[in-house]
DNA sequence: GTTTTTTTGTTGACAAGGAAACAAAAATAT
DNA sequence: ATATTTTTGTTTCCTTGTCAACAAAAAAAC
């Protein structure tokens, strides 16, 4: 295996066990509700005039999918849905109060998993961060490349009627 | 945000850059067989004696949606099942030679893939491949200990009746 | 040796998300 | 100004995976 496959395989590993381990605590404290709803509420609660459309972007999902998460949680009362008077098509999303409880909520336990971590992250140097920041971002920079030599290559071989 | 969360945020974006570029070509080259058909395939090709319950731990899914996925790709001919003679209870899976090829496609295009990255790989450093070997050791055995203690406390509040 | 418990694989009911079709509104072209 | 195209949100159908119940086999307890 080379060093890639086997810095990769590490990454892959340490994050299952991220998500495995934090979802234990996510769904005893918020019991009740999916975490693609506790998801959706986080960015409502951080973003101005979220829609549809904007959740769906985030998270990689289709409207279709994020629309009907929306409207669970209008049904649940936690969310509720205005519109600008300048735009009768776009439908924007703020908290209510029930919905603001759950998203404090999930702040905290971040807050929470963030500091049981904190020993390994304490051990990082400056350089060290720099090191593995600086591999992120190069790989990032040229998958975007390569992205959009894809993007590009879909557009070059369109399709003919 | 503190260095943490910037770090991990830039492995799930890295990450989730490169499951979409690679499912694009996965697709096209592998059209007619899902993913997680295929992820199976490569499993039983590089294992001995694969069954249900193998699969379902390496993957983190359930005996059952494995067994569905077995099923398909027993109906298409692309594996074979059998037992041994001391145990009528485990079924085991070998490919077949249909199922050889798409498990040869598949192993070809991971080293494509790996070859497209190589470029970013090329740059890093022995000690730069270190220092993030290093953390994400340090990092993997942190989440081991602390799910082992989830793993207790989980056992430690049993049913009462 | 018999009984109980655990393991293994399968199935059916269910929920989540994707794809496509659609209507209404907005943006753009002409 | 009008016609066309794009954007936005919703709904229906379909696939995938989980959960729970189950039967058969193996393992463990007694």
């Amino acid at each position: 295996m080379s060093q890639q496959e086997k810095i990769l395989e590490e990454f892959r590993s340490v994050f299952n066990k991220l998500v495995w381990l934090n979802r234990g605590e996510m769904e005893e404290k918020l019991k009740g509700h999916k975490p693609s709803e506790v998801h959706c509420i986080e960015y409502i609660g951080k973003h101005v005039d979220p829609n549809v459309t904007r959740l769906a972007e985030a998270f990689y999902m289709t409207r279709g999918a994020i629309s009907k998460i929306t409207k669970k949680l209008l049904d649940k009362k936690l969310i509720e849905s205005y519109q600008g008077p300048e735009n009768k098509k776009e439908i924007y999303f703020r908290l209510t109060p029930q919905g603001r409880e759950v998203f404090d909520i999930h702040e905290n336990l971040h807050r929470s998993f963030r500091g049981r971590d904190d020993v390994v992250f304490e051990k990082i140097s400056d350089e060290q961060y720099k090191t593995m920041s600086r591999f992120l971002d190069m790989y990032s920079q040229h998958l975007d490349a390569e992205i959009n030599k894809q993007g590009i290559r879909l557009e070059e071989s369109p399709i003919v009627e």
